[in-house]
DNA sequence: ACCTGAACACCGTTCAAGT
DNA sequence: ACCTGAACACCGTTCAAGT
């Protein structure tokens, strides 16, 4: 049941690593229901038996890439021994790293190509649940004693505001101190850091 | 040379104008070639005298949208005679006003719908303009004594990237603070840029 | 110089029909 | 239950032809 099985149940999942390859390397403007299918040997309306529509695959493939952000934080999160500076330093460069170096999944996931994101309730869960371990990093920052003890809800929103914001400026070239080469995002990072630190370690 | 001069050298601007008045109402996805061209009783290749794709159509609607943006801010600027924080408070908010309230503008301008957007000079000089006007904002509140007087450019794109994470995540359903009605909003608005002013403020 | 009509390739989606 | 082939409506773009 290994070559031959793909008509038997796991034609699905294969469209969803299929999809989500070709948006990572082409854009979710590359991505054609006739292109999925295809490489699976399948014609295109067959992709109707498993997802109501290519909106619904385009959201199961952004639900991916929120997994993808959550299962970084996470392992950031299972490092133990590590300095509290450090550890909330690796945090943000793991978001970053991830959203820099796959920039057209980050776009899917935020960028308004889906029309009507609610409407997905796997991708809520997906996005919950990242947002969810972003806040377990703000938690572990605050027992450490590095940011003040209150509000972690604002504070993880107001993180993630920044992340996204550098991200997203950086993505659509707006970044006006140009970082082309790691070292100078380095840099960016670094004082981006410690802008933050400062406004969640006021007070 | 009023009501049928269409076909002698404006109908550049009113593909202009409608196609910011589609996107603006239906998202970048309900514009078409077809649709922007015949409510001026125009046949779709007629668009190809003026643009040379539609991407280049979307690219000039994206630059008008930063347009909106400059003047926001330039305005709040020309006011004199305001408390030095209630003018920043004022710029951020008119900034995040101006995005929630047209979400399809603000997300065509920096949500990966245009796939080069580096390709268009107009799209470029336009943000650059934009971002411009937010540095003579920090520029003033450093000149007031608000915030500290070192690095304007980093200190204007670590204001943009948090008023830009915001919008995004606002506008992507994400917030999970969930604001909705005006009053919560403008208290988002208020933490934030508490937060931000402590960590502008800090050395 | 500016626009039209027809055509081309491509796409998402539907549906009757096959196994 | 799952997939195919053909068809439909729609779209961006090209191009010869009109004024």
């Amino acid at each position: 049941m290994a070559s031959d099985s793909y008509h038997h149940g796991d034609l699905k999942s294969a469209l969803l690593r299929t999809g989500l390859q070709i948006v990572d390397a082409e854009g979710a403007a590359g991505l054609t229901l006739q292109k999925a299918a295809s490489r699976h040997g399948v014609s295109a309306p067959a992709v109707y038996r498993h997802y109501a529509s290519k909106e619904e695959l385009l959201a199961a493939i952004a639900a991916e890439g929120f997994h993808m952000l959550r299962r970084a934080l996470e392992e950031n999160l299972a490092r133990r021994g590590m300095d509290s500076r450090v550890f909330f330093r690796r945090s943000v460069e793991s978001y970053i790293e991830l959203a820099i170096s796959r920039p057209h999944i980050y776009e899917l996931m935020f960028g308004g190509i889906i029309p009507d994101p609610s409407a997905h309730p796997e991708l809520r869960v997906a996005g919950h649940a990242a947002f969810e371990q972003l806040l377990a990093t703000i938690r572990r920052c605050q027992q450490d004693g590095l940011i003040r003890k209150t509000r972690p809800l604002v504070l993880a929103f107001h993180v993630w505001s920044q992340m996204h914001g550098f991200v997203m400026l950086q993505l659509s070239g707006q970044n006006p101190l140009v970082a082309r080469d790691d070292r100078q995002m380095r840099n960016l990072v670094g004082m981006m850091v410690q802008l933050l630190r400062q406004g969640l370690d006021a007070n």
